[in-house]
DNA sequence: CAATATGGTTCGAGACTCGAACTAATGGGA
DNA sequence: TCCCATTAGTTCGAGTCTCGAACCATATTG
C-alpha cells in the first residue's frame, strides 16, 4: 500500500488500532494456553454458532479454499474445531467449534472489552459510539459479505 | 482473534475498510504495472523522504530486521528502492525510494482519494471528518511509534 | 441419465516470517 | 589509545501462510 505524505492516510489510521487489538487478544489467549495464530483467528472468528462450511469461511475471510482448509486442519489438530457432515448436503461438511474451542470465546471477549474500555477512556463515550456507528456504515460498502 | 457474538466487534469493523482500501490500492498499482505485495507495501509506505534505516522500518512496521531485509531485497530488485550508505553512521544504510519508486506515489494517492470520496458519499462529510479525528486520537495509544 | 455446477481436497510452489548466530562499525570509558 | 558493550545489518535454517491448477465426490438441471 505505498502511499506517503502525512501519515494521516486513513488506511494506516484504521490499521493501527486493528493491529493493536488483534495482538492483544492473541497475547491474552496465549496466556491462557491457547496458541492461535493471526490466520487461525481470522478463520475461527467467522465460524457461526451452528457451524460454517469451508467455502463460506473462505469467502468471508477472503482467502482461497485450499488456504481455508489448511487453517482448519490446524485448528482441528489443536482440538478447537471439528468437521462434521452437513446433513443438508452430502458434499459439504460443517466446521463447528468444539467445547474446547468454545472456551476461548469468553477469554477473547473479555480482552476486547478491556481494550474498548481503554479506548473509550481516551477518546470519550461519544466518539467511541460514533466511531462504531460509522464503521458499521462503512462495512456496508467495504465488506462483500453481509 | 477468536471472538464471536454479534459481529459488531470493533476489531473486525476496523479491518473491513482497511482491507478494502489496501486491496484497491494494490489493484490500482497493478493496473499501472507496479506489482507490489501487501508486505512490500507496508514497508514501502514507511520510507521517509530522506530515506529510512532498516531497523526503523522494522520497528515501525512491527516486523523483525531479517523480515524487513527480505522485503527490502525484493523492493530493491524491483527497482523501487535502493540502499545507500548512511553518511552519519558507517554501520547503517538508508533505504531510499528511487525515481521509479516515486512514480507509484501519485497513483496510490489518487486511488486513496477516490476511495475516501466514496466513503464520504456514503457516510457524509461530518462523519468522515469525525472518523479521522477519532482514529488520530486512537493512534496515540495504539501505535508505539510516533 | 448425461452434463454441469458445487463443496472440498491434493499437489507443488512461492511468499512471508521468525529466532539464533554472525559480521561490521560505533562510542564510551580506563 | 585500546578494549568492550552496544547497535546496524546480514546470513542461515525452519516453519507458516498463501495460491493456482488439477482432481474427486455429490447435487442439480434439463
Amino acid at each position: 500500500m505505498p502511499e506517503r505524505e502525512d501519515d494521516q492516510n486513513i488506511g494506516l489510521l484504521l490499521f493501527y488500532p486493528y493491529r493493536a487489538m488483534e495482538d492483544r487478544v492473541r497475547a491474552r489467549l496465549a496466556e491462557h494456553g491457547y496458541e492461535v495464530t493471526t490466520a487461525q483467528g481470522r478463520v475461527f472468528a467467522r465460524i457461526g454458532p451452528d457451524g460454517t462450511r469451508l467455502s463460506d469461511l473462505a469467502a468471508q475471510a477472503q482467502i482461497t479454499k485450499p488456504t481455508a482448509g489448511f487453517i482448519v486442519d490446524q485448528l482441528e489438530r489443536a482440538g478447537l474445531v471439528e468437521r462434521v457432515p452437513d446433513p443438508t448436503d452430502g458434499r459439504a461438511r460443517l466446521v463447528v467449534i468444539t467445547d474446547k474451542g468454545r472456551e476461548t470465546i469468553p477469554v477473547a471477549a473479555a480482552e476486547v472489552a478491556a481494550i474498548e474500555a481503554e479506548w473509550t477512556a481516551h477518546v470519550g463515550e461519544r466518539r467511541m459510539a460514533e466511531l462504531r456507528r460509522t464503521l458499521v456504515r462503512l462495512r456496508e460498502i467495504t465488506d462483500p459479505y453481509r
